[in-house]
DNA sequence: CATTTATGCATTTTT
DNA sequence: TGCATAAATG
């Protein structure tokens, strides 16, 4: 059963004080501890590194608000970064003064303004029943937006451009700024799709995950009123993963509060993972110069992982720079070592890990749930299910496609937006035609048409269908079938007069939804039958269990939520997720596996130093989930892109503190310390290659390398466990003097070679034109031919 | 208009 | 590889 997890109480609870209960939740702490918790005056930074309980600081700083008599619920705001933190906080704070400190503004960022934007939105022009657009929504609107201006998409696709305009409001850039900020192709390409885009989401009373940061502080700075009401209201405001903060919530936290000034955030900086959505590492750099008055308490002593672990993680960190110095320790056991496991291939690795899984289980009697498989992309997961469930051992995947991104969800969410809020577009176009009742192609484009000339939204044309004369009867008689459809239930849900999920329920039966999926009597379309029938149980028990609970409410919250707040512990299963998903998770046993160049980091990210010490990070936030036992793999080869590839170790093991590393053989970790430090960010010359070189030599026609005749890569490995990499000669050798051919330089002389392996690099003459170029001969796959 | 077949494109990570 | 949109065909 899908819980949607809120609590949107409008009945405040008194708290009186509660001198047991204060003494019951100070002794559970620490003095460090203790003291971020009863420092409730001023602003406060909690600077805590990974399983030094810093969730617990928060909760119990507020439990301890309640009970010393210092706060009511009303009084407190508390923001996360998903719905699992905020329901976890609710809880324990439940747990620790009782259930009737409600009222409590406790949630993320996201649900808790668009909440605020539901009471208020109406002040800067948006109806409490405004949709909310995922990413998929919003690139389909860009895609439309771009297509209907015949702007080019080979120049910028809608996905970067939907992530161009989504960085610009993270950043708060509007369109108008940005148009005079805008350089080049595509940033101009952008500069005419984003005012678009937001009148377009205007007009479908839409909202993108960005805006539901961006309007409150539009509302804010519009209506000193409302301004004030909430920073008066909430006398304390609590910030957890500060780190992970972007510009919008920086501004919104400094506003909110501005009155009382009883700011605490909690964070550590060497887990921020979320730059490349706008989480600005600065925020908790800067606090002390932002905030002058601050107290800082760092809490650095780690209750989770033992010894060996925790020496692990420090060296990973160490190599960052830019990081407030702290230092973990524990006094916890020295515990096992930290094991390396090399494999041959993604599926060689997955079945390593599998054997340890079952070895672990059956012999230490340790428990599936005490597992968890961490890796960088979420395409990783296949390779380990498939050996997991060869095996019969129980797993859980969190993410990839969460359960609200199912195909059949989508749709009946659409229906029901539709019904809420008849002026969303992206939801119509996606349902007026599915399941297929005549409204094709043409018909929806004539329509479009019509409600452009007229300014009209999509849904407004469809009300006036009779007036419209490109349409001929056929297709007019479908469209008004369809806007009956719509309006019978549309009114329906206006009245109430029928629960919720009841309604549901006659709509997707009219619809022909239903009789869709049970069209072929597949296993797939009886998953997604069952799916569609859980979202409706979802619906019902929502309805029932939330007060003021609508269907308009219902689908905010249900935007919002992702698999990882769906991650119901408790059930014995390993489980497997991505690096990022498992900030905030601890386990008995972890592996971190993938642990090779291109991928761990990822190739993209090993060109500037900033993103690489992100990577590194996520390393971090990775082994820091180990309680007991760590194990780091990697595989030499591997299926990306459909394409093998072969790989060498990922950098960071060559990092790491090799004393409490040991192989599967048993013998020490040995690392080429050099193999990275020579040459730091990008070589000029590999900027400029294509990023796809390896696909080109792989595909063997047209090009100018047919497969025989490039120069193939062997791999060897001499005694002592160093790797070296020889090139092939069959057809020439790259000496001092050979002309060679490169796919974009053409044909050059060799003039100088450099390093060895996969650093090896030539240095070639392509004539005047081009000049002198530095390529590594690992990439640039020069053809001999002479 | 709907269905079938072809092409192409993606893999970072997520609220 | 495997899904999603585009072209081609009925």
């Amino acid at each position: 059963m899908r819980r949607i997890p809120i609590r949107r109480s409008t009945t405040h609870t008194q708290v009186d004080p509660d001198p047991e209960a204060e003494q019951r939740i100070l002794d559970g702490l620490n003095d460090k501890q203790r003291e971020a918790v009863t420092t409730t005056e001023g602003p406060v930074m909690i600077i805590a590194g990974p399983g030094s309980g810093k969730t617990r600081a928060l909760t119990h700083r507020i439990a301890y608000l309640l009970a010393a008599g210092k706060a009511q619920p009303r009084d407190i705001l508390a923001l996360t970064f998903t719905n699992k933190a905020a329901n976890e906080m609710q809880e324990r704070v439940e747990a620790l003064v009782g259930d009737d400190a409600r009222g409590m503004w406790v949630g993320t960022f996201h649900s808790s303004f668009a909440r605020l934007l539901r009471m208020e939105g109406d002040k800067i022009g948006y109806s409490e029943d405004f949709s909310i657009y995922d990413t998929a929504d919003s690139k389909r609107l860009i895609r439309q937006q771009m297509k209907g201006r015949n702007l080019d998409t080979d120049v910028v696709k809608p996905r970067s451009v939907q992530r161009m305009i989504s960085s610009a409001k993270n950043e708060m850039i509007d369109p108008q700024e940005y148009a005079e900020l805008a350089r080049g192709d595509q940033q101009e390409i952008v500069a005419e799709v984003y005012p678009a885009y937001e009148r377009a989401l205007k007009q479908a009373n839409a909202l993108d995950f960005d805006d539901l940061l961006l309007k409150p502080i539009e509302l804010f700075e519009q209506h000193e009123d409302v301004l004030e009401k909430y920073q008066t209201r909430w006398q304390y405001v609590h910030i957890d993963e500060y780190q992970d903060t972007n510009q919008a919530q920086y501004v919104l936290a400094r506003k909110l509060s501005a009155r009382h000034k009883n700011l605490c955030v909690v964070g550590d900086d060497a887990q921020s993972i979320y730059a490349f959505r706008g989480a600005d590492i600065t925020n908790i750099l800067n606090f002390d110069n932002d905030y002058p008055d601050a107290t800082t308490i760092r809490l650095e002593r780690n209750y989770r992982s033992t010894e060996n672990i925790i020496r692990l993680a420090d060296s990973i960190i160490e190599e960052n720079d830019d990081q407030i110095e702290k230092s973990l320790w524990t006094d916890n056991a020295e515990g096992e070592y930290v094991a390396l496991m090399e494999a041959l291939s993604e599926k060689d690795e997955a079945q390593k890990i599998e054997r340890r899984v079952r070895d672990l289980h059956l012999r230490d009697g340790m428990e599936y749930g005490d597992f968890a498989v961490l890796y960088r992309t979420n395409a990783q997961s296949r390779a380990i299910e498939e050996a997991l469930r060869k095996e019969n051992v129980p797993y859980r995947v969190i993410g990839g496609t969460s359960f609200y991104e199912r195909k059949e969800i989508k749709d009946v969410l659409a229906y029901l937006k539709l019904l809420v809020n008849p002026n969303d577009t992206a939801s119509l176009q996606r349902v007026i035609n599915y399941p297929t009742r005549g409204i094709g192609d043409k018909t929806q484009a004539r329509l479009q048409r019509y409600a452009q000339q007229h300014s009209l939204s999509l849904w407004q044309a469809v009300e006036r269908v009779e007036e419209i004369e490109t349409l001929g009867t056929r297709a007019e008689r479908a469209v008004g079938k369809f806007r009956r459809l719509i309006a019978r239930y549309a009114s329906k849900a206006g009245t109430g007069s029928v629960p919720a999920d009841e309604l549901a329920r006659d709509l997707i039966q009219d619809a022909g939804l239903l009789s869709e999926l049970r069209k072929e009597h597949t296993r797939e379309n009886l998953q997604r039958w069952e799916n569609v029938q859980e979202l409706i149980s979802a619906l019902a028990e929502y309805v029932e269990s939330t007060e003021d609970a609508t269907i308009s409410t219902f689908l905010q919250e249900v935007a919002l939520m992702t698999d990882q707040d769906e991650a119901e512990e408790g059930d014995d299963k390993v489980t497997l997720m991505t690096l990022h998903a498992a900030k905030g998770t601890e386990f008995p046993v972890v592996f971190v596996a993938g642990l090779e160049e291109g991928l761990f980091p990822l190739e993209q990210a090993t060109q500037e130093k900033a993103e690489l010490e992100e990577e590194r990070r996520l390393f971090y936030v990775g082994v820091t989930r180990a309680e007991e036992r760590l194990y780091l793999s990697w595989a030499r080869s591997r299926y990306r892109y459909g394409e093998q590839t072969s790989n060498t170790r990922s950098r960071f093991l060559e990092e790491v503190d090799s004393d409490v590393v040991r192989t599967e053989a048993g013998g020490e970790l040995e690392q080429q310390t050099d193999r990275f430090s020579a040459e730091e960010g990008p070589s000029a010359d590999y900027d400029e290659m294509d990023p796809h070189y390896y696909r080109q030599d792989l595909s063997g026609d047209g090009g100018a390398t047919g497969s025989s005749d490039g120069l193939r890569r062997i791999e060897s490995t001499d005694g002592g466990g160093g790797r070296r990499v020889v090139y092939d000669e069959g057809h020439g050798e790259i000496v001092p003097g050979a002309q060679v051919e490169h796919q974009k330089f053409g044909r050059g002389k060799v003039q100088s070679l450099e390093g060895e392996g996969d650093k090896a690099t030539a240095v070639v003459f392509f004539g005047s034109d081009v000049g002198n170029k530095k390529l590594k001969l690992k990439y640039a796959n020069l053809r001999v031919i002479g």
